[in-house]
DNA sequence: GCTTGACCCTCACGCCACGTCAGGGGCCAA
DNA sequence: TTGGCCCCTGACGTGGCGTGAGGGTCAAGC
């Protein structure tokens, strides 16, 4: 937690440091994109504090998705990296355009492969496993039963088709996943990555099941973390998870309200 | 234009038919994906009717984006088609979101990078090239300097910083590679690839520079048909691109209308 | 029957950013 | 000196084909 490290440190050491694996910095070693500076008398790598700013430059390009390639012109030449970002905006955006309307084609072949008639309690069950039995069910009754958010859910979900449940089941598994994925991948639980997963909870709870405030969502990841019940669900997925997708969720809040 | 092909075809024949290379039937066939029912003498696949069934349901579900593994799996056992499907939507879904995040993380970027100003008309002649020049402007003015459309554009565009502009032409690029895409992929024009990428066209002048109901996207989309200066700048990123524009777009209005 | 040209065949390497062994050596404390 | 942890350099694997190289096959026209 401190940054007292000596200046020239092994491979090990600024793979943890940086959250990379040795693999890669061995790899960036071969292409000649980040040659430590210095080589021990064993042949081991040294990373020089110059060694550490570049890759440190090369894994925030990264993560804004360029190739190792482009990086290594970036870096080698005065070109413009504002003319890059926006190249690469354009390619994300495409990419994006591709995968909605995919979204799109997956959802035709569901509504084409399933029937319309409500869900049956078995069929729900057997979606959401244990979550979604009679006793689950009657405590949330009584816990929130005198809710207008509960109310709205209950007149919502009256009407949700197998097809609807099964597409609101891999809703929530795919916020899960992008809340696992930004935990996993070491962002910080106010990056973008977390944020943006924040924001589909958010939008899934709202669109599925009942109205969403800023406030709302608020409580709802204190809540997350309180319960045992709930943070045990999100721990199960990824250890520490359930604090970590409650300040994901203030920080998507906080970013909000600027 | 007609099926009446004969009943065994070579590869070449059947790649045309369904869009796909040779080569990648070749794999399939190494992969025991799919392995022709029969070889002529000299050793030539053959394909019968059957082989070009089993085919069209692979292009399905690689359309779907099921990776090839899955795609074995799906024809082999009795599997549950609609389970693999929301998992796929689970998965495309939380690509969905990581592009997001990275598409805000580079608007981040780019913001920090770039200053805040008006944007001066050198620089959106150097954005745009040829199509953004007094003469361009002029005429822009007399033909549509009294429509609200044009009124909204001139109050709305004023405020732009040359971080803006990049962007509007990061997307524009972006929905001109949708367009392309699609049509290169062999999708209709009534597709759902085509259908987003109308979609996003809309999205962007709407967002952009003016009010866009599908009755005005209708009459845009006659439009670049019919000015030839318009079919001129599509059909330059592909032949016949214009019409395909405007029937994807009338595609998108239909498919809203419902 | 022979030539021609279009089509087909089977290897086999290349792509991209690493993951994952395997086999061997270095470093440091007890 | 021993043990345990770290480091090194190959080298192959991943997915879904693209792209040759080097050579055989087929149908039509002469």
């Amino acid at each position: 937690m401190t940054d007292a490290m000596p200046s020239p440190l092994t491979v090990g050491q600024v793979a943890e440091q940086f959250a990379v694996t040795v693999r890669t910095l061995h790899h960036y070693d071969d292409l000649g994109l980040l040659t430590p500076s210095e080589r021990t008398r064993g042949g081991y790598r040294s990373y020089s504090r110059a060694d550490l700013d570049r890759l440190s430059t090369i894994v925030v390009y990264r993560r804004l998705g360029f190739s190792l390639e482009q990086i290594a012109a970036l870096l080698a030449g005065p070109d413009d990296l504002i003319e890059h970002l926006h190249r690469q905006r354009a390619n994300v955006t495409s990419q994006l355009g591709q995968l909605r309307a995919l979204v799109t084609a997956i959802d035709n072949a569901l509504e084409a492969a399933m029937s319309k008639r409500p869900a049956t309690r078995a069929e729900l069950q057997e979606l959401f496993g244990d979550g979604f039995d009679e006793a689950h069910e009657r405590e949330a009754e009584e816990r929130w039963g005198d809710t207008p958010a509960w109310t709205q859910t209950r007149s919502r979900t009256a009407s949700y088709t197998p097809a609807d449940w099964t597409a609101i089941r891999a809703e929530a598994d795919a916020v899960h996943a992008a809340f696992v994925a930004a935990y996993q991948s070491g962002a910080a639980a106010d990056s973008p990555a977390a944020r943006e997963a924040a924001r589909a909870h958010r939008a899934h709870l709202h669109e599925r099941f009942y109205d969403v405030d800023a406030q709302l969502h608020r409580g709802l990841g204190e809540m997350y973390v309180a319960d045992p019940r709930f943070a045990a669900t999100y721990d199960a997925l990824a250890p520490g998870l359930a604090v970590y997708v409650r300040d994901a969720i203030n920080a998507h809040a906080d970013h909000q309200g600027e």
